[in-house]
DNA sequence: CGAATACTTAGGTATTGACCTAAATGACTT
DNA sequence: AAGTCATTTAGGTCAATACCTAAGTATTCG
Protein backbone atom coordinates (compact mmCIF):
# COMPACT_ATOMS: atom_id res chain seq x y z
CA UNK A 1 0.00 0.00 0.00
CA UNK A 2 1.36 3.51 -0.87
CA UNK A 3 0.47 5.59 2.34
CA UNK A 4 -1.63 7.26 4.97
CA UNK A 5 -2.33 10.76 4.57
CA UNK A 6 0.98 12.24 4.15
CA UNK A 7 2.10 14.81 6.86
CA UNK A 8 2.79 18.57 5.41
CA UNK A 9 6.45 18.06 6.15
CA UNK A 10 6.60 14.99 3.42
CA UNK A 11 4.79 17.60 1.30
CA UNK A 12 7.35 20.86 1.88
CA UNK A 13 10.10 18.06 1.28
CA UNK A 14 8.84 16.99 -1.74
CA UNK A 15 8.99 20.46 -2.81
CA UNK A 16 12.08 21.43 -2.14
CA UNK A 17 14.22 20.03 -4.59
CA UNK A 18 14.39 21.27 -8.23
CA UNK A 19 13.85 18.34 -10.60
CA UNK A 20 10.70 17.52 -8.15
CA UNK A 21 9.37 20.32 -8.54
CA UNK A 22 10.17 21.24 -12.35
CA UNK A 23 7.82 17.99 -12.71
CA UNK A 24 5.08 19.19 -10.68
CA UNK A 25 5.31 22.35 -12.93
CA UNK A 26 5.61 19.72 -16.23
CA UNK A 27 2.63 18.16 -14.90
CA UNK A 28 0.62 21.55 -14.72
CA UNK A 29 0.17 20.68 -18.33
CA UNK A 30 -1.81 17.69 -18.21
CA UNK A 31 -0.80 13.65 -16.98
CA UNK A 32 2.49 12.30 -18.51
CA UNK A 33 4.53 9.17 -18.51
CA UNK A 34 7.50 8.60 -16.55
CA UNK A 35 9.55 8.53 -19.48
CA UNK A 36 8.18 11.81 -21.03
CA UNK A 37 8.67 13.31 -17.25
CA UNK A 38 12.37 12.21 -17.18
CA UNK A 39 13.33 13.38 -20.91
CA UNK A 40 14.17 16.71 -20.04
CA UNK A 41 16.54 15.23 -17.26
CA UNK A 42 19.90 14.33 -17.35
CA UNK A 43 19.54 11.64 -14.88
CA UNK A 44 19.57 7.69 -15.02
CA UNK A 45 16.09 6.77 -14.88
CA UNK A 46 16.12 5.03 -11.41
CA UNK A 47 17.04 7.85 -9.93
CA UNK A 48 14.30 9.98 -11.54
CA UNK A 49 11.58 7.49 -10.86
CA UNK A 50 13.24 7.41 -7.08
CA UNK A 51 11.76 11.29 -6.87
CA UNK A 52 8.57 10.58 -8.56
CA UNK A 53 8.17 7.96 -5.38
CA UNK A 54 8.87 11.10 -3.30
CA UNK A 55 6.35 13.17 -4.92
CA UNK A 56 3.61 10.08 -4.92
CA UNK A 57 4.33 9.72 -0.80
CA UNK A 58 3.81 12.82 -0.51
CA UNK A 59 0.02 12.76 -2.42
CA UNK A 60 1.31 15.62 -4.84
CA UNK A 61 0.87 12.89 -7.83
CA UNK A 62 -1.18 10.03 -7.96
CA UNK A 63 0.36 7.34 -11.04
CA UNK A 64 -2.07 4.41 -12.72
CA UNK A 65 -0.49 1.88 -14.93
CA UNK A 66 -1.49 2.04 -18.86
CA UNK A 67 -0.09 -1.25 -20.99
CA UNK A 68 3.33 -0.80 -19.86
CA UNK A 69 3.82 2.75 -19.19
CA UNK A 70 3.19 4.42 -16.19
CA UNK A 71 0.75 7.84 -16.02
CA UNK A 72 1.07 10.71 -13.37
CA UNK A 73 -0.77 13.09 -13.11
CA UNK A 74 -1.09 16.33 -10.40
CA UNK A 75 -3.10 15.93 -7.22
CA UNK A 76 -4.02 19.99 -6.73
CA UNK A 77 -5.31 18.99 -3.53
CA UNK A 78 -1.90 18.23 -1.96
CA UNK A 79 -0.88 21.54 -3.11
CA UNK A 80 -4.43 23.27 -1.99
CA UNK A 81 -3.43 21.60 1.77
CA UNK A 82 0.45 22.86 1.51
CA UNK A 83 -1.33 26.66 0.26
CA UNK A 84 -3.72 26.46 3.28
CA UNK A 85 -1.24 25.81 5.76
CA UNK A 86 1.03 28.82 4.35
CA UNK A 87 -1.96 31.06 4.54
CA UNK A 88 -2.44 30.09 8.21
CA UNK A 89 0.63 31.02 9.92
CA UNK A 90 0.78 34.19 7.58
CA UNK A 91 -3.08 35.60 8.44
CA UNK A 92 -2.10 34.80 12.34
CA UNK A 93 1.05 36.43 11.94
CA UNK A 94 -1.14 39.49 10.44
CA UNK A 95 -3.79 39.41 12.91
CA UNK A 96 -0.89 39.48 15.93
CA UNK A 97 0.21 42.55 14.35
CA UNK A 98 -3.25 44.15 13.78
CA UNK A 99 -3.82 43.47 17.63
CA UNK A 100 -0.42 44.85 18.33
CA UNK A 101 -0.98 47.99 16.45
CA UNK A 102 -4.37 48.81 17.98
CA UNK A 103 -2.85 48.44 21.33
CA UNK A 104 -0.06 51.16 20.60
CA UNK A 105 -2.37 53.27 19.26
CA UNK A 106 -4.93 52.73 22.68
CA UNK A 107 -1.42 53.77 24.84
CA UNK A 108 -0.86 56.58 22.73
CA UNK A 109 -4.20 57.78 23.23
CA UNK A 110 -4.19 57.00 27.23
CA UNK A 111 -0.75 58.96 27.03
CA UNK A 112 -2.78 61.81 25.70
CA UNK A 113 -5.41 62.13 27.97
CA UNK A 114 -3.23 62.30 31.18
CA UNK B 1 26.61 38.39 4.75
CA UNK B 2 23.73 36.26 5.16
CA UNK B 3 22.27 34.85 1.76
CA UNK B 4 20.83 36.56 -1.59
CA UNK B 5 17.21 35.99 -2.24
CA UNK B 6 17.12 32.88 -1.23
CA UNK B 7 15.23 30.11 -3.67
CA UNK B 8 11.64 28.19 -3.44
CA UNK B 9 13.26 24.97 -2.70
CA UNK B 10 15.41 26.58 0.01
CA UNK B 11 12.01 28.23 1.47
CA UNK B 12 10.04 24.85 0.87
CA UNK B 13 13.00 23.02 2.40
CA UNK B 14 13.51 25.07 5.24
CA UNK B 15 9.72 24.43 6.28
CA UNK B 16 10.14 20.41 5.62
CA UNK B 17 10.76 19.76 9.14
CA UNK B 18 8.77 19.31 12.35
CA UNK B 19 10.89 21.24 14.40
CA UNK B 20 11.36 24.51 12.03
CA UNK B 21 7.56 24.28 11.28
CA UNK B 22 6.75 24.46 15.28
CA UNK B 23 8.95 27.26 15.28
CA UNK B 24 7.42 29.42 12.57
CA UNK B 25 4.12 28.30 14.30
CA UNK B 26 5.75 29.94 17.68
CA UNK B 27 6.82 32.75 15.92
CA UNK B 28 3.17 33.83 14.63
CA UNK B 29 2.86 34.76 18.15
CA UNK B 30 5.67 37.70 17.94
CA UNK B 31 9.44 37.94 18.20
CA UNK B 32 10.74 35.69 20.69
CA UNK B 33 15.09 34.77 21.80
CA UNK B 34 16.66 31.96 20.50
CA UNK B 35 16.73 30.15 24.16
CA UNK B 36 12.61 31.35 24.41
CA UNK B 37 11.83 29.58 21.08
CA UNK B 38 14.08 26.30 22.14
CA UNK B 39 12.51 25.93 25.49
CA UNK B 40 9.93 23.10 24.35
CA UNK B 41 12.10 21.25 22.47
CA UNK B 42 14.09 18.55 23.79
CA UNK B 43 17.32 19.33 21.84
CA UNK B 44 20.84 20.57 22.66
CA UNK B 45 21.17 24.56 21.75
CA UNK B 46 23.73 23.96 19.21
CA UNK B 47 21.30 21.67 17.05
CA UNK B 48 18.22 24.24 17.80
CA UNK B 49 20.26 26.90 16.30
CA UNK B 50 21.27 24.89 13.11
CA UNK B 51 17.44 25.08 12.46
CA UNK B 52 17.30 28.54 13.56
CA UNK B 53 19.76 28.84 10.77
CA UNK B 54 18.16 26.92 8.25
CA UNK B 55 14.71 29.20 8.96
CA UNK B 56 16.92 32.45 8.29
CA UNK B 57 18.46 31.49 5.06
CA UNK B 58 15.41 30.74 3.70
CA UNK B 59 14.20 34.21 4.69
CA UNK B 60 11.11 32.60 6.49
CA UNK B 61 12.92 34.59 9.73
CA UNK B 62 14.57 37.77 10.62
CA UNK B 63 16.73 38.09 13.46
CA UNK B 64 18.84 40.90 15.79
CA UNK B 65 21.16 40.87 18.26
CA UNK B 66 19.61 42.29 21.39
CA UNK B 67 21.70 42.96 24.38
CA UNK B 68 23.06 39.50 24.96
CA UNK B 69 20.13 37.40 23.45
CA UNK B 70 19.01 37.43 20.32
CA UNK B 71 15.57 37.96 18.99
CA UNK B 72 14.46 36.28 15.97
CA UNK B 73 11.01 37.24 14.37
CA UNK B 74 8.81 35.65 11.43
CA UNK B 75 9.25 37.43 7.57
CA UNK B 76 5.34 37.04 6.20
CA UNK B 77 6.72 38.01 3.19
CA UNK B 78 8.41 34.40 2.37
CA UNK B 79 5.47 32.50 3.75
CA UNK B 80 3.74 34.95 1.00
CA UNK B 81 6.21 33.57 -1.50
CA UNK B 82 5.74 29.91 -0.86
CA UNK B 83 1.87 30.25 -0.80
CA UNK B 84 1.97 32.15 -4.18
CA UNK B 85 4.09 29.49 -5.91
CA UNK B 86 1.88 26.81 -4.47
CA UNK B 87 -1.23 28.54 -6.06
CA UNK B 88 0.65 29.75 -9.27
CA UNK B 89 0.51 25.79 -9.73
CA UNK B 90 -2.74 24.85 -8.55
CA UNK B 91 -4.48 27.56 -10.62
CA UNK B 92 -2.72 26.64 -13.77
CA UNK B 93 -3.49 23.32 -13.23
CA UNK B 94 -7.35 24.13 -12.96
CA UNK B 95 -7.13 26.34 -16.10
CA UNK B 96 -5.76 23.38 -17.76
CA UNK B 97 -8.69 21.14 -16.26
CA UNK B 98 -11.68 23.88 -17.21
CA UNK B 99 -10.14 23.96 -20.95
CA UNK B 100 -9.86 20.07 -21.50
CA UNK B 101 -13.80 20.13 -19.92
CA UNK B 102 -14.39 22.44 -22.46
CA UNK B 103 -12.94 20.70 -25.27
CA UNK B 104 -14.88 17.70 -24.29
CA UNK B 105 -18.39 19.65 -24.73
CA UNK B 106 -17.14 20.70 -27.80
CA UNK B 107 -16.43 17.15 -29.24
CA UNK B 108 -19.43 15.94 -28.00
CA UNK B 109 -21.79 18.50 -29.69
CA UNK B 110 -19.82 17.74 -33.12
CA UNK B 111 -20.99 13.82 -32.13
CA UNK B 112 -24.39 14.97 -31.74
CA UNK B 113 -24.13 17.16 -34.79
CA UNK B 114 -22.90 14.53 -37.61
C1' DC C 1 7.61 -17.04 -29.56
C1' DG C 2 11.36 -13.50 -29.60
C1' DA C 3 12.65 -8.77 -29.57
C1' DA C 4 11.79 -4.31 -28.08
C1' DT C 5 9.83 -1.01 -24.77
C1' DA C 6 8.83 0.92 -20.23
C1' DC C 7 9.82 0.53 -15.96
C1' DT C 8 11.43 -1.59 -11.43
C1' DT C 9 14.57 -3.94 -8.26
C1' DA C 10 18.96 -4.59 -6.18
C1' DG C 11 22.79 -2.83 -4.41
C1' DG C 12 26.60 0.45 -3.99
C1' DT C 13 28.84 5.38 -3.18
C1' DA C 14 29.06 10.15 -1.79
C1' DT C 15 27.05 14.13 -0.04
C1' DT C 16 23.95 16.36 3.09
C1' DG C 17 21.32 16.83 7.33
C1' DA C 18 20.19 16.18 12.15
C1' DC C 19 21.86 15.55 16.08
C1' DC C 20 25.55 15.45 19.99
C1' DT C 21 29.50 17.30 23.54
C1' DA C 22 33.02 20.44 24.78
C1' DA C 23 34.93 24.72 24.61
C1' DA C 24 34.87 29.77 23.11
C1' DT C 25 32.82 34.38 22.71
C1' DG C 26 30.25 38.54 23.93
C1' DA C 27 27.47 41.16 26.97
C1' DC C 28 25.37 42.33 31.24
C1' DT C 29 25.86 42.20 36.65
C1' DT C 30 28.05 42.86 40.90
C1' DA D 1 37.69 42.23 37.25
C1' DA D 2 35.10 38.02 38.00
C1' DG D 3 31.05 35.62 37.34
C1' DT D 4 27.09 34.45 34.87
C1' DC D 5 23.99 34.22 31.03
C1' DA D 6 22.92 33.73 25.98
C1' DT D 7 24.62 32.12 22.19
C1' DT D 8 28.23 30.51 18.81
C1' DT D 9 32.08 27.71 17.12
C1' DA D 10 34.43 23.44 16.46
C1' DG D 11 34.30 18.95 15.50
C1' DG D 12 32.41 14.39 15.40
C1' DT D 13 28.60 10.50 14.65
C1' DC D 14 24.80 8.40 12.34
C1' DA D 15 21.02 8.17 9.19
C1' DA D 16 18.83 9.82 5.12
C1' DT D 17 19.09 11.43 0.42
C1' DA D 18 20.64 11.76 -4.30
C1' DC D 19 22.76 9.79 -7.42
C1' DC D 20 24.86 5.69 -10.15
C1' DT D 21 25.19 0.77 -12.88
C1' DA D 22 23.55 -3.74 -13.81
C1' DA D 23 20.12 -6.89 -14.06
C1' DG D 24 15.11 -8.14 -13.59
C1' DT D 25 9.93 -8.00 -14.76
C1' DA D 26 5.92 -6.90 -17.37
C1' DT D 27 3.73 -5.63 -21.65
C1' DT D 28 3.30 -5.04 -26.39
C1' DC D 29 4.63 -5.85 -31.25
C1' DG D 30 6.19 -8.41 -35.33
Amino acid sequence: MPNQTPSIEATFGALSDPTRLAVVAALCNGPSTVSDLAAPFDMALPSFTQHLGVLENAGLIVSRRQGRARVCELNPGALRAAEDRLAAYRLEWEARLDRFETHLAKMQKETRDD
